[in-house]
RNA sequence: GGUCCCUUCGUCUAGUGGCCUAGGACGCUGCCCUUUCACGGCGGAAACACGGGUUCGAGUCCCGUAGGGAUCACCA
C-alpha cells in the first residue's frame, strides 16, 4: 500500500426489513474482509429512512448475525435516519444551485406517465416540472425535489467487479432526493452517508450497479470524491432462480439453528464467487491475507447445501472436544431430558473426535453424543433388532465375560471378545455386530472397543442384558 | 418493453492466446482400508451455450444469436 493512499474504508448497509439473510451476510463478509486486508475500518449503517418497514427486531436480527458470523464492525452501528436533517440539507444545497428542482406531480400523474414511457420503450424521467414554473395555485401543494440529470454525455464506471461499465445519461431519471414530506430518500441518504463517513470502497450487490450511475451524478452534483464501486453478483437458490424470502432465503440465524459453524459458513461464503486459485478451505486468517475484488466472480452463483455440509463437518472435525460439546450441551440435555452427569460429560470428551468425525451438522453431534449418556434401555432402529434378532443367550454370555475383564482397557476388552469368538468358532463380525447393536441401538458409532472402554464396564454390561431377551 | 450485466462438468470454480488430451472441490460412482458408520487413500463418469470472425494458433480477443439475471417507486 502506498503511505499517502487513503485508508481503507468499507461499509454494510443493511435495510432492517427483515433478518440477515445469506447474500447479505456474503456482502458483509466481503466488506469485513476487505476492510481487514486492507487495515482499514468496517462501518456498519442500518438504513432505515422508510419508517414503515424497518423494525427494531430487525436490527437486532442483523446484530446478532454479524456477531454469529464474527465480523466485528469498527465504532457503532449508525442509524440513517437519525441523519436525516443533514440529508435535507444536502437537497437544499442542490436547490439553491440550481442542481435539483421542485417536482408538484401527483403519484397518479406519475403513474400514468410511467406506464406510457414503458408502453413507448423509452425510459421514464419523471421530469415533468423540470422546466416549469408552478402557478399561484401550485405553489401551494406539497412538492418534492428532484435531481437535474445531464441529459448529454456518458458517465463510465470502473467497477473492481463488473469492469468497465458505461451507461447514456439520457438514461437517468430525475430521480427524488427529498420526498413531499421532507425526508430524505435512499440514493440521496446513501451518498451522503458515503461521503461523510469517508467511506472509500462500496463492496455492495450487483442489484445496485445501475444505481450507481444515478448516485455518481449526486457525488458530481456535489463536488465529492466517488467511491470505488464493487458490485457482487446475487446468490441464487439451488433451481437457479433468485432467492427470496419464500424461495430459500434463509436468515443466518436459521443456518446457526440448523448446526452449521460460523467457520464453515463464513469458508463457504467466501467461496462463493470467489476464488484463490484451486484453495478450498481457507481459513478465516488466510482469507483477510487472500481477499481481493479481482478474484470475485462476474456471475450469479447457486447456494448448494451439500458443499456447506461438506465444510460444516470438516471444520467440526477440526475442533476440540470441549468447543464441541459447548456447542451442542444444551441441545443434547433437552435431546435426553436431563443434565449431564460428571461421568457422561467425561465420556462425551473421550468420544468426541469419534463423534465428530462422522457427523455433518450439530443435531448429528447431538444424536450420536446421546449414545454416551445414561439413556437405557435404548430405542432400537429396525436393523439393529434384526441384528440382535436370536443372539439373546450369546449377550448374556459376553456380558459375563466382559464383566470378568480386570483392566478395562480397550485392548483388554478386544482380547476378550476375541477370545470368546475363538472359543466359540464364530467370526469375528459375528460376534461385534450384536454387541454393537447392543449398546448402540443402531446409531452410527467408531470403534467398538473404544466405545466399551468409554462407557463403562457397568454400564456396557447393563446395556447387553438389556437387550438378551430380543 | 428500455437500459445494464452474466454464460467452463449437476453445483462452486481454475483458466488473462500456445503449459488444455480443460485442472480442483462438492455431489454421484468403482476399488482399497475396516467389526458397523465415517474418515482416509487410489480410480471413474461429468463442462468451454450456439454461430461467425481475428490469429500460425481461441475456453481465453471481437461481433451476432440464444438463454439467464438485475433494474426501471415520494422501497432500500
Amino acid at each position: 500500500m502506498q503511505k499517502d493512499m487513503p485508508k481503507v474504508i468499507t461499509r454494510f448497509a443493511p435495510s432492517p426489513t427483515g433478518f440477515l439473510h445469506i447474500g447479505g451476510a456474503r456482502t458483509a463478509l466481503y466488506n469485513w474482509l476487505y476492510a481487514r486486508r486492507h487495515n482499514g475500518q468496517f462501518l456498519l449503517r442500518i438504513e432505515d429512512t422508510d419508517r414503515k418497514r424497518s423494525t427494531d427486531e430487525a436490527v437486532a436480527a442483523i446484530l446478532a448475525g454479524m456477531s454469529w458470523l464474527g465480523l466485528d464492525c469498527d465504532g457503532e452501528a449508525v442509524s440513517q435516519y437519525a441523519q436525516a436533517e443533514r440529508h435535507k440539507e444536502v437537497a437544499l444545497k442542490l436547490l439553491a444551485d440550481g442542481k435539483a428542482y421542485r417536482c408538484y406531480a401527483t403519484s397518479e400523474e406519475l403513474a400514468e406517465l410511467r406506464s406510457k414511457a414503458r408502453d413507448e420503450g423509452k425510459p421514464f424521467l419523471g421530469d415533468v416540472w423540470r422546466d416549469k414554473e408552478p402557478d399561484a395555485e401550485t405553489a401551494k401543494r406539497p412538492y418534492a425535489i428532484r435531481i437535474k440529470m445531464p441529459r448529454e454525455g456518458e458517465v463510465t464506471i470502473n467497477d473492481e467487479v463488473q469492469g468497465n461499465v458505461t451507461v447514456q445519461n439520457k438514461e437517468l431519471d430525475d430521480m427524488i432526493l427529498l420526498r413531499s414530506d421532507g425526508t430524505p430518500t435512499y440514493m440521496l441518504a446513501v451518498v451522503v452517508d458515503d461521503h461523510d463517513m469517508g467511506v472509500t470502497h462500496v463492496i455492495r450487490g450487483d442489484d445496485h450497479l445501475n444505481n450507481a450511475f444515478r448516485q455518481y451524478q449526486v457525488y458530481a452534483a456535489m463536488g465529492w470524491s466517488v467511491p470505488v464501486f464493487a458490485h457482487i453478483p446475487l446468490i441464487h437458490g439451488p433451481d437457479g432462480k433468485k432467492l427470496s424470502k419464500r424461495h430459500g432465503a434463509l436468515g443466518v440465524e436459521e443456518y446457526a439453528e440448523m448446526g452449521f459453524v460460523p467457520e464453515a459458513m463464513r469458508n463457504y461464503l467466501l467461496r462463493l464467487g470467489w476464488s484463490h486459485g484451486d484453495d478450498e478451505i481457507i481459513s478465516t486468517q488466510q482469507a483477510i491475507e487472500w481477499f481481493n475484488l479481482e478474484n470475485v466472480g462476474r456471475g450469479p452463483a447457486r447456494f448448494d447445501f451439500d458443499k456447506l455440509d461438506n465444510l460444516n463437518a470438516h471444520y467440526m472435525r477440526t475442533m476440540n472436544s470441549e468447543t464441541i460439546l459447548s456447542l451442542v450441551k444444551n441441545e443434547l440435555e433437552i435431546y435426553t431430558g436431563d443434565k449431564l452427569a460428571e461421568i457422561e460429560i467425561q465420556r462425551l470428551l473421550a468420544a468426541m473426535p469419534s463423534i465428530a468425525e462422522r457427523a455433518k451438522r450439530l443435531p448429528d453431534v447431538v444424536e450420536a453424543a446421546s449414545l454416551y449418556c445414561n439413556t437405557r434401555p435404548l430405542k432400537l432402529t429396525e436393523k439393529a433388532s434384526a441384528t440382535l434378532s436370536g443372539n439373546g443367550p450369546m449377550l448374556v454370555e459376553l456380558a459375563e465375560k466382559l464383566l470378568s475383564v480386570s483392566s478395562w482397557k480397550s485392548d483388554q476388552i478386544k482380547e476378550a471378545i476375541i477370545s470368546y469368538a475363538t472359543a466359540k468358532e464364530l467370526k469375528l463380525g459375528k460376534v461385534m455386530q450384536p454387541i454393537r447393536a447392543a449398546l448402540t441401538g443402531g446409531l452410527p458409532s467408531g470403534d467398538l472397543t473404544d466405545l466399551l472402554e468409554i462407557l463403562g464396564q457397568q454400564e456396557s454390561y447393563d446395556r447387553l442384558l438389556d437387550q438378551a431377551n430380543t
